[in-house]
DNA sequence: TAGATTGTTAATCGATTAACAATC
DNA sequence: TAGATTGTTAATCGATTAACAATC
C-alpha cells in the first residue's frame, strides 16, 4: 500500500470543506464543483481542486464532485469515519465548555469521561457526564480501551498529567494548556492555543490601522 | 516609515517565544540565546534567529538577546503593548469559558462587556461581569469606544451579529462560530476553529497507527 | 456542439534551512 | 585567544498558482 502524505495546509482546510458539504447535503445538493466550494469559502478554485485531488477522489467535468463521496472520503482521510471515545482531564471553564460542546461527534470524537484532581468537583454533573477523580484514570482508561485524551489542566500540571496518561496507554493527546508537551514515541500530541490565533488577529488589526493612516 | 510584513508563520510562533521569555524573566535570566529558545520549543535555532531578525531587534554574539528587549519588541510588533477593551457576544459554555479565562490580559485583551440575546441569561454574573442584552450593544460600543469583539454565538446567527457589530463601529472580530464571516473593508476578522486543530491531530493519529503496522 | 469543469504538468512564490563571515 | 552565537546571503524545499489539454 503506497503512502503519501497530504500537505498539512490542505488537511487544515478539510474541516471547512466538510462544513460546506454538510450544508449541501441538507439542501439536497448531489454534486458540487470545486469552483462553488471555493466561492463559498473565499478560496481559489485551483487550490480546492488541488486539495481534493490529494484525496484521490475523482470528479466529473462540468458537473463536479459527488457530495456524498467527498464527505465519505474526507472523513476517511481524517479518520473521522469511526467514533473515537475520549476522556477529558481538567474540568475548569474551558474543560466544561469543551465537554458540553456538541460539535465533536461530527468529527468522530466522543467524550465519555471527565476527570479532575479537585475533590470539590468530583460528582459534579457536566452535560450528561459526572466528574471522576484522577485517581480513577488508570483503571478507566485500561478498562475502556481509551486512546484519546483532552487536557485542559493548568500549564504547570500538564506535563505530569500527560506522562501519567501515556503510561496508562493513551495514544493521542489534544493539549489546551499553554505549554509544549514532550511525547513518548508513538503518541500523537496536538496543541491548540488561543494566543496563536489572537496573534494573527493582532497583526491584522495593526495593519488595517496603519493602512487607514496612509493615503 | 517603511513597511514590510512579517511572515504569518513567524507571527504564529511569537506567542510561544513570549511564553518562554516570561518564564525567563521570572527566573531572573537577563539574556537568552536563539539556541536556548529553540531548544525549549523544539524548533531549529536558525528558524528562531530568522524570526527574531524579522522584528529588527539586535542581539550580542555569544550572549544572545536581552529578554526584556525581546518581550517589549514582540509586544510592540503584535500590538500587545497597550490594553484593548473588548466585548463578547454569546454567553454559552464557550463564551463563559473565554470570559473567565484569565490569560487574555497578557496579550492586551481586556473583556469588559458580555452580551446575549437570551432574556434568561441577562443579569447573570460571569467572572466579575454581568450579562447584558444585545439591544444595548450599540450604545455600549459607541459610549465606550470599543473596537474589538469576540463572537461565540451559534453559526446561524454569527453573520447577522457581525453585521450589527460592524455597523456600530467594531473594527476587529475574533470569531469562534464555525462559519466564515464576510467583513466590511477596514474590519479585521480572525476565526478560531477547533475542528482545524483536531484535523491535524487526526492525521497524526492515523499516521502513527499506520506506522505501528509496518516494519 | 460549445463550454464549464476536471486533472496534471510546469512556473512561481515564499518559508525553511544551510553556509559562513562577523563579533563579542 | 578560542569558541559560541549572531546576522546575512544563498540554496533548498514545499505549497500555491498558472496554463492547458482532456472530458462530460
Amino acid at each position: 500500500m503506497e503512502r503519501y502524505d497530504i500537505p498539512l495546509p490542505t488537511v487544515k482546510r478539510f474541516p471547512s470543506y466538510l462544513r460546506i458539504l454538510n450544508q449541501a447535503v441538507e439542501k439536497g445538493t448531489e454534486f458540487i464543483s470545486a469552483t462553488a466550494l471555493a466561492e463559498e469559502l473565499g478560496l481559489k478554485p485551483i487550490q480546492v481542486r488541488k486539495d481534493i485531488s490529494s484525496t484521490g477522489i475523482e470528479g466529473k467535468p462540468k458537473v463536479g464532485f459527488s457530495v456524498k463521496d467527498l464527505i465519505n472520503t474526507l472523513h476517511k482521510v481524517l479518520g473521522w469515519d469511526n467514533a473515537n471515545n475520549a476522556i477529558l482531564i481538567g474540568t475548569g471553564n474551558l474543560g466544561k465548555a469543551l465537554a458540553c460542546y456538541g460539535g465533536f461527534e461530527a468529527y468522530g470524537l466522543n467524550i465519555v469521561g471527565l476527570f479532575d484532581v479537585d475533590e470539590n468537583k468530583i460528582g459534579d454533573n457536566v452535560g450528561n457526564l459526572t466528574v471522576k477523580h484522577t485517581s480513577e484514570l488508570k483503571s478507566y482508561i485500561m478498562d475502556n480501551g481509551i486512546m484519546i485524551a483532552v487536557i485542559t489542566v493548568p500549564a504547570a500540571h500538564a506535563q505530569s498529567v500527560a506522562n501519567d496518561l501515556m503510561s496508562y496507554g493513551i495514544k493521542a493527546i489534544w493539549n489546551f494548556a499553554p505549554c509544549e508537551l514532550k511525547a513518548e514515541p508513538g503518541v500523537a500530541i496536538q496543541r491548540t492555543d488561543l494566543a496563536t490565533s489572537f496573534a494573527v488577529l493582532s497583526v491584522k488589526i495593526k495593519k488595517s490601522v496603519e493602512d487607514s493612516f496612509k493615503f
